[in-house]
DNA sequence: ACGGGTCCTAGCGC
DNA sequence: AGCGCTAGGACCC
């Protein structure tokens, strides 16, 4: 099919209201591609398109297949718009968060830019039907090959072929478990073809994009009577395309927060049931207020392992901290003299006692704020040296090397 | 072997 | 007895 190359376009925005490579990385979305450096592009809405960011502007361009009708409108700036939900003060939010929360003030100073996408209802329902007991690159691979195989092909850029992401309608065919479970869905195939059908035949048309227009209990209820749909996927799609501002989506990593950071895992909320999931939810909306799954992804995306570059790129451009000042801090750590034990639901810094337990056996000191073999990967991918034996400091390094006074996660080997 | 959960069921307490 | 809640296992690659 023939298309239309579109030219490139800009749009004022700030770093601090949106960081793009962030932002499409963070596990929002999974369809974005790194078209070239620095470059994204997606199949959205029956166009191709591509961005890239500097300083000042948002630069965008799109491509539309050629329709034998009447040229189309180009709404490429409203679809933006409305995609990065860019009517949201982003900086004005930080600020109020940060206000309320010293942990997340801690955080926040390196992860400015991620905000809330507001996504395609379908898609995201899908997508995070997919993510269950999943990682990142698996579900983009997923989500990949349901659009390549189900949805319908927009055309090529570069040699790369973009398709549109399939309709209910489109995945409730017969046949569509058994292709899914070919192309390695495993027992999610089940999940997103009945989810598929009964959005298709047994809801009105218009049903689910209208959860967005329903308070967010009610919409949450709703969702879960899809299949493969529980709490935690429920509230990602309330989030991340239903308007909910104030859903807290608690996976492991929120758990894992909520238990480091903010004093949950012991007395009456050791483990994550349901009543626990609510209380973590709960917290974080007293804590943050209205947006408190907006908040949420910031800290989110600051425990990625995947964005540990971040924290590996400030180690290289920032001054490392003087010898002296690691050695104290290791010292102080060897005798746990910095440990701090907040109230459950408190803020504070708190060890892991998961962690902890796995670092004595491992001989290594506790806390930490990236693994040492992600570190290692990082710093090749960066043509960092990385000499046999000498990793174990890196992380110690880092944190040096940061603006974060965060004493707790600093380590060394015994 | 692990990873951004969901579903199902047995067992417990009230 | 019956309901609500929780823990534990299976599920795909």
């Amino acid at each position: 099919m023939a298309l239309a190359k579109g030219e490139w376009h800009k749009l004022p925005l700030t770093l601090s209201e949106l960081c793009l490579s962030s932002v499409l990385r963070c596990g929002q979305s999974f369809r974005w591609r790194a078209s070239n450096p620095g470059e994204w592009t997606c199949a959205l809405k029956g166009r191709i398109l591509t961005l890239r960011q500097d300083d000042s502007h948002l630069h965008y361009r799109a491509i539309f297949p050629v329709a034998a009708t009447a040229p189309r409108k180009d709404d490429t700036v409203e679809l933006i718009r409305d995609y990065f939900n860019l009517d949201i003060n982003l900086t004005k939010l930080y600020e109020r968060w940060s206000a309320a929360d010293t942990h997340f003030l801690k955080k926040a100073v390196r992860f400015v830019g991620i905000r809330m996408l507001r996504q395609d209802p379908w898609e995201n329902l899908v997508s995070f039907i997919c993510s269950s007991n999943n990682n990142i690159s698996r579900i983009s691979q997923m989500v990949d090959k349901l659009c390549t195989t189900f949805g319908p092909r927009l055309g090529e850029v570069d040699g790369h072929a973009y398709h549109d992401f399939p309709s209910p309608g489109e995945l409730m065919g017969d046949g569509t478990e058994q292709s899914l479970r070919d192309l390695g869905f495993g027992y999610r195939a089940k999940y997103i073809s009945t989810t598929a059908r009964i959005v298709a035949q047994e809801r009105l048309v218009g049903w689910l994009d209208g959860l967005r227009k329903v308070d967010y209990r009610d919409a949450h209820e709703a969702l879960l009577e899809l299949s493969g749909v529980g709490p935690k996927v429920a509230d990602c799609v309330c989030l991340m395309s239903l308007d909910k501002a104030e859903a807290v989506p608690v996976d492991t990593h929120v758990w894992q927060i909520a238990q480091r950071d903010y004093g949950f895992g012991r007395g009456k909320h050791k483990s994550l049931t349901k009543a626990t999931y609510e209380a973590i939810g709960d917290h974080f909306r007293k804590l943050w207020g209205q947006e408190a799954g907006w908040a949420h992804s910031v800290l989110f995306a600051a425990d990625l392992k995947a964005f540990a570059d971040v924290i590996i790129e400030e180690a290289k451009t920032e001054e490392v901290e003087k010898t002296t000042a690691k050695r104290t801090a290791a010292r102080k750590v060897k005798t746990g003299n910095i440990r701090e034990e907040p109230e459950e639901g408190g803020e504070g810094v708190k060890l892991d006692p998961a962690s902890v337990d796995d670092d004595k056996k491992n001989g290594v000191e506790v806390g930490t704020v990236v693994e040492r073999r992600v570190v290692r990967k990082a710093k090749r991918s960066l043509k960092l040296e990385v000499r046999e034996g000498e990793d174990e400091n890196v992380s110690l390094e880092l944190e040096g090397a940061t603006t974060l006074a965060d004493r707790v996660k600093r380590r060394r080997r015994c």
